[in-house]
DNA sequence: ATCATGAGCATTTTT
DNA sequence: TGCTCATGAT
């Protein structure tokens, strides 16, 4: 262990660091050292006698988890901190209910539905009970179910509820505590657990088993819980159970960093903790290591205006640095452009590389202006979120037949599996087999195994009696055989592998490549060492691997951690990173803030905290845009700049970039505040346009793609004899002629070589196209 | 039983 | 706009 750790702290971090005993508070400001401080303490722990197992340390994310995790082992060298319990609150409840479950009456290998599982086996309960799913809309009772649990309410207390009552009648969903019933009661059947019910659950276990709960207060002496602004009630009332005995509860966290109270998290958590534990004691890390002045104060002044904050005054030694570049487009295609090229300019002018940039945006859906432009510009980037490895089709399914496996009385995953590939049997017997099971209260699983016993069309049963040889034999491997050996097994055996790769297509070569990904993971998954302590089962089993995967979000899935590149995000997503160049785009009223979340104080403000969280991601430059249009559902729509640009400090905010940037405020001013007045017209111009108008385009681009007229895709006829020419022989400038677009010249050709996309302008059947010429043929008319 | 087509809907944010 | 789901044709 290095000696001199203490010396590296300032003053407040060393006083955190050296509280060992007793409840302790860290107030900790954006960029004032916070994991350092963690890390520390847990070293600092362990060398005054604190043994490694009694040391539970809870993050938010898998990655926050890991990154702990390796400085700690980095501050104290050795294998020693290997026995420490870090994980996310989901990850270690996870992990103690699989030793614990059978207690609840669940399979200890039990599944755990994703959102997407959770809205699914909704949506059955919801059609089986003949409601309309347009207007119970599965995801609305799933986030009304969520919002339960994250309270510790559960289907019972819920329907006697009276306030919860009356906000489903308001919403005329009254079925909603019925629905909550049915699907915890489904889950249960099911032997599966969604994201919340790790938490419900472990509450549950907790309070109703003393024993239980003595043993895991007697393991955990040391608690610490990072991002506690974020926490739900679940979360605090686990840890005040667990943190009973010894009330060594170390919470760090920043309520001006708060962004997660749509899933539940109470900043009252954080604001109460004083009273909760009298004595004690809070540490405030006020100075800021992360930016420069510039963005520190600009951020300072913005998060001014929410009320209610604890009082901290987070400042710092860096310099000024420039001013906070504020950033006006005409079009979110323009501020894509406007990006791209700003980072290319950045690239050259102060030397910086791809991964010194960030691109934040407040949806993941504002994503695509900048992709575009980036891969226009050939700057490599790579987007964090959205669509999860995890989420993709063939993906899931796999999944889902290592579901069945570990857990055959798990119905959704067999609804998913069970014709796929196709064995026939179809929906008429996946119907008749609902109604047996039901019928005789059986689970889908036991129907096919006495499928015999109820009379299927012998073509039929022996499908369904070679499905569940098929899964016996896999389930016969799972003491003796690693999570791989299974997974390859079953690859094999049900030809998916091999039918994904006799599937030439594009996609069917990217879904025998996610297999592939898949099938490494698991790999590498049974081939890293054992880390963890006491409560392990069997690490390497299919169960265990299972139970990881889907707590899993795309950020986790590591590798290309530090390639080159720029990231795209969403500001949630970027909590607790920083980068030393920031874009924030997308600052317009009713995007940021969201629409959705201007019509209260508290939504207002923790959009404001939002923005709070994005400038203080920033090192040394950070520059706001936003666009004067945007299209949103395929509609253009205008928008005022983001009303939160107004809190800014006018000293520290370069207004002069790009042709100058727009405030509403220097509407009212009159001309004068931007470097271009052409700028200025521009966009009043913009402003007294009625809405639904089309709008003029600014800059040499041409106007927004003209819509095809109506049907003019689909009148091309063939010519007598077409046959599609090898793709190989087409270069740009060709005329050809396609199936359904008519004919065309060729623009541009690009792609591998087995792989061409070629650019073609069809005139009468849409305008320009991609085309990936290995599935849509071309006939050459003209070279 | 599978595919193609079109209607309708969606956007906050994520473990 | 682009995706998912339901529907209907083959």
């Amino acid at each position: 262990m290095k000696a001199n750790y203490l010396d590296e702290l300032n003053e407040r971090q060393r006083e955190a660091v050296a509280h060992i005993n007793g409840p302790l508070m860290i107030v900790a400001g954006a960029g004032s050292g916070k994991t350092k401080v963690l890390t520390t303490r847990i070293a600092h722990l362990m060398r005054n006698g604190v043994d490694a197992f009694n040391i539970l340390s809870l993050t938010f994310t898998n990655k926050a988890a890991r990154e702990m995790k390796e400085r700690v082992e980095k501050i104290l060298g050795g294998t020693e901190a290997r026995n420490l319990y870090i994980g996310t609150f989901h990850s270690v409840f996870a992990r103690l209910l699989r030793a614990e479950a059978h207690r609840l009456g669940y399979p200890n290998d039990f599944t755990i539905y994703d959102s997407d599982d959770a809205k699914s086996v909704l949506k059955t309960i919801i059609n089986e009970q003949n409601l309309d799913d347009k207007h119970y809309k599965p995801n609305l009772v799933y986030n009304r179910i969520s919002a339960a649990k994250n309270s510790l309410m559960g289907p019972e207390e819920y329907q006697h509820d009276y306030a919860v009552q009356q906000e489903d009648m308001r919403a005329n969903r009254p079925l909603t505590g019925k629905l909550y019933d049915m699907y915890a009661k489904r889950c249960f059947k099911n032997g599966a657990m969604d994201f919340d019910d790790l938490l419900f659950k472990m509450y549950v276990l907790l309070k109703s088993f003393p024993e239980v709960l003595h043993k895991y207060q007697h393991k955990f002496k040391y608690i610490m819980i990072d991002e506690y602004q974020d926490t739900n009630p679940a979360q605090y009332e686990i840890i005040k159970l667990l943190g009973a005995a010894h009330e060594n509860i170390c919470v760090v966290g920043d309520d001006a960093q708060s962004i997660y109270s749509f899933r539940g998290a109470t900043i009252q958590n954080i604001l109460q903790f004083e009273k909760d534990y009298e004595d004690a004691k809070v540490v405030k890390l006020e100075q800021n290591y992360r930016s420069t002045k510039s963005i520190l104060n600009v951020a300072n002044e913005v998060i001014a205006n929410n009320k209610g904050q604890i009082e901290k005054n987070l400042w710092t030694d860096n310099g000024d640095g420039e001013k906070i570049k504020l950033v006006r487009t005409m079009t979110d295609n323009e501020e894509g452009k406007f990006v791209a090229e700003t980072i290319a300019e950045q690239k050259l002018r102060n030397h910086y590389s791809n991964r010194d940039f960030a691109i934040l945006y407040r949806t993941n859906a504002q994503s695509r202006a900048f992709e575009e432009n980036l891969r226009r510009k050939a700057i490599p980037y790579r987007i964090f979120g959205g669509m999860s490895f995890y989420q993709r089709k063939e993906i899931k399914d796999f999944v889902a037949y290592l579901r069945v496996v570990t857990n055959p009385q798990e119905e959704e995953s067999l609804k998913r599996i069970i014709n796929y590939p196709v064995r026939g049997i179809g929906k008429t017997t996946m119907d008749k087999i609902a109604v047996l099971a039901n019928d005789h209260n059986l689970t889908f699983w036991q129907v096919l195994e006495r499928a015999a016993e109820f009379g299927f069309k012998s073509g039929t049963l022996e499908a369904i009696e070679n499905f569940v040889m098929m899964i016996r034999s896999f389930q016969a491997m799972l003491g003796k055989h690693d999570a791989y050996e299974i997974a390859f097994q079953v690859g094999k055996s049900t030809g998916i592998v091999k039918e994904l790769f006799n599937d030439k297509t594009t996609e069917g070569l990217a879904r025998y490549e996610n297999i592939q990904e898949l099938l490494n993971s698991i790999k590498e998954f049974t081939e890293t060492p054992t880390e963890d302590g006491e409560l392990v089962l069997q690490e390497k089993s299919l169960g265990s691997y299972l139970q990881q995967i889907t707590l899993l979000t795309d950020a986790d899935k590591g590798g290309d951690e530090d390639s080159d590149v720029v990231k795209l995000m969403t500001i949630h997503a970027a909590k607790g990173l920083e980068f030393p160049v920031v874009f924030s785009v997308g600052l317009e009223e009713n995007l940021f803030p969201s629409s959705l979340s201007i019509n209260s104080r508290e939504e207002l403000e923790e959009e404001r905290r939002l923005f709070y969280v994005v400038i203080t991601r920033a090192k040394s430059r950070l520059w706001l845009t936003y666009a004067n249009s945007r299209y949103r559902f395929g509609q253009l729509v205008n928008n005022e700049s983001s009303r939160f640009l107004e809190e800014m400090p006018e000293k520290y905010i370069d207004r002069s970039y790009a042709g100058g940037g727009a405030v509403r405020s220097s509407l009212n001013t009159g001309n004068g505040l931007w470097g271009n007045s052409g700028g200025s017209n521009m966009f009043d111009r913009m402003q007294k346009k009625a809405p639904g108008q089309p709008q003029p385009q600014a800059g040499p681009r041409p106007m927004p793609k003209q819509a095809p007229a109506p049907n003019a895709a689909s009148t091309h006829v063939p010519s007598a004899g077409f046959a599609p020419d090898d793709p190989a022989t087409m270069e740009a400038g060709m005329e050809v002629e396609h199936q359904k677009f008519g004919f065309g010249t060729i623009l541009n050709m690009e792609g591998a070589p087995n792989n061409r996309i070629a650019t073609v302008n069809f005139p009468k059947g849409g305008g320009e196209k991609k085309i990936m010429l290995n599935y849509a043929r071309l006939m050459i008319v003209k070279k």
